[in-house]
DNA sequence: TATTTTTACGCAATCGTTCCCGACAAAGAT
DNA sequence: ATCTTTGTCGGGAACGATTGCGTAAAAATA
């Protein structure tokens, strides 16, 4: 009844060999002979025999696989990553283990922990909201294992890694709201302590101030977004239209808060643009659907996923160890739509 | 500069105790003093120990992960369930991998070769819409290697399976168009060879002749909805249009083909729900803002990721072989927006 | 005190594979 | 004819953990 594959063994018995004979015909040793190895090879496709991977990981200690660590699967972004990481990892052999912190740095840790003691060859990481403290990686890092950061980064450990322009694409995406009209243009942003925030909220800063507009503290607006987004957008919202100089615009810095905005200013009855103006980050694949039409910036989601499991198993199957490493930043793709139309007078 | 991780090898070097009374002592056993025991439990604590789950596998002949088989990641519903999968996996201390076919059977085949030789302890699948030959699944099945379908199920290997209740979810949706005043209703659905089609389009036909309407061959429509669904979606939508009796609204099967209808539409300038009325299966997370606000059914994806796996680790962790199987049907979410509104007269 | 039982631990096999180290024949060199 | 080389192959350890069996010493019993 049990699952029994045939083995290196099995093939010895049956062709009255030994297990290393069979092992080095399989592999094509040069200390076999030809008529051997034949016999081997022709017997080992016959039975179907295929190389025992856990074995081979015991004793190679690698496992030809890559374990992944986002915050969420579920999210246009991440699985598009992820998408982008399987079509890499595939071609070359590797397999792609997923897990989700959901924006929890005790998932995050226990998870990472999980990956390393299932001898992964490499991580791919995404940081959770709430990382602060990087040691699970630093530590695992030091001992030899590769990790590649991708979207959120961290410079606490040198290694690759792959993000998008954020600085560039609110900065666009700001200076687009200014020159439609919009004077008093809001941030809604992820949490405060990840990396895209910074560079995002970066952008918004410069595009104002070199434009002359005043950056107010009052009208950047945090979302840590686990599980209660809308309810947070709701609450950023309330106190941005009670202030006395509301804002006329938006940017917002993730797609679950791009997508809360929308639902809440629908709710509210609200029109876009013209009671406020919006331009999103957002993998959605319907910005066109939406009404109005949605003004995204869109993350290279896929490529992003490809280029850091091209990196990583640049590093992993690398003879000598990796001493120079590089941070690609892929560029977005700014599409204006309706959501940021010019503003009424 | 590698990486190695404590094993119990080392702690009996440490501690002058063997290998064998190590493992015991770790696993609480009886027969270990109990000062001994506290030793090694306090030392292994120290040195962060970590059984080492390449050397359980291959001695215990089981991984605990499992594998999933879908078309395609980037992909609300089977995101969700994927989601769904890992949530329940995760508790119970199993891994996830995950392979896309991306609707080709020779990748899921490959793919399949690929999980079953990492020595997975068990398959949850979603068959790809080009499967007809069951061959590869039914090899490792009859070797015993657990399987469980979800969504896209088959008859041909008993087992466990999920799925969602098709066959009301388009029967519900088609005499709710016909209620409104509907009647010449096209089906545009996915691959003809799926299980789903099939229920989709009986709950359709049963719906129309229920309710004296013609059942038209005409109006059917299939989507094989590989990376080229909008072209095929263009393709039928033309070809209902140059009816002599087009269609006046539309049960679309498949999230990506009621999206690629609904670009079409607009495309085209036609209006929803004046010009056709749509009701689509879509587990889009903004069917209210999509213009107008979509009539939705929504299956059941986290949930029935979370059965499957449920199932699948009940099958896995029995001790006597498992001889009754079950189909778990779920039941979908029905949602009646402005996309499905009443008819013109 | 002598014998049996219990306690507490070690030895060695096992899982599937690789690889170092010999072994031993035939062939070539001297 | 003897020695060295070459070509083929097998033995056995190793990877990390579990586990059946064996056994010394300690404890319990006769």
């Amino acid at each position: 009844m049990k699952f029994e594959p045939v083995t290196i063994k099995d093939i010895g018995k049956a062709l009255g060999l030994s297990t290393s004979t069979v092992s080095r015909a399989l592999r094509g040793s040069y200390e076999i002979g030809s008529d051997t190895k034949k016999q081997v090879l022709e017997y080992a496709e016959k039975v179907n025999y295929r190389p025992n991977p856990i074995a081979l990981s015991l004793k190679e200690r690698r496992s030809r696989s890559i374990g992944v660590v986002v915050c969420e699967i579920a999210n246009n972004f991440f699985s598009q990553a992820i998408n982008g990481i399987e079509s890499i990892a595939y071609k070359r052999g590797y397999n792609v283990i997923i897990s989700q912190s959901s924006e929890s740095y005790e998932r995050e840790v226990v998870n990472v922990q999980h990956l390393a003691s299932r001898s992964v060859d490499g991580l791919l990481v995404s940081l959770s909201s709430e990382t602060t403290d990087m040691s699970h990686f630093i530590n695992l890092h030091e001992k030899g294992l590769p990790i590649v950061f991708f979207d959120r980064v961290s410079n606490e450990i040198i290694t690759h890694k792959v993000i998008a322009d954020n600085y560039k694409a609110s900065y666009d995406a700001t200076v687009h709201l200014i020159k439609n009209g919009f004077k008093k243009i809001a941030h809604i942003t992820a949490a405060p302590l990840l990396s895209i925030t910074k560079e995002r909220l970066d952008g918004y800063k410069n595009a104002l101030l070199e434009n002359d507009l005043p950056f107010d503290d009052k009208y950047v607006k945090y979302c840590s977004h686990g599980e209660k987004v809308a309810a947070e957008i709701k609450d950023a919202l309330t106190n941005l239209l009670e202030m006395k100089q509301k804002p006329d615009a938006f940017v917002t810095a993730h797609d679950s808060i791009t997508i809360a905005l929308l639902t809440t200013l629908k709710k509210l009855d609200l029109k876009i643009p013209d009671d406020f103006a919006v331009v999103g980050f957002s993998n959605s694949n319907i910005p066109e659907l939406i009404n109005p039409t949605l003004t995204t910036i869109r993350l290279p989601a896929f490529e992003m996923g490809q280029v850091a499991t091209e990196l990583m198993i640049q590093i992993i199957e690398s003879k000598r160890p990796i001493t120079e490493f590089e941070t690609r930043v892929l560029t977005n793709e700014f599409t204006i739509r309706d959501s940021s139309g010019f503003k009424l007078q």
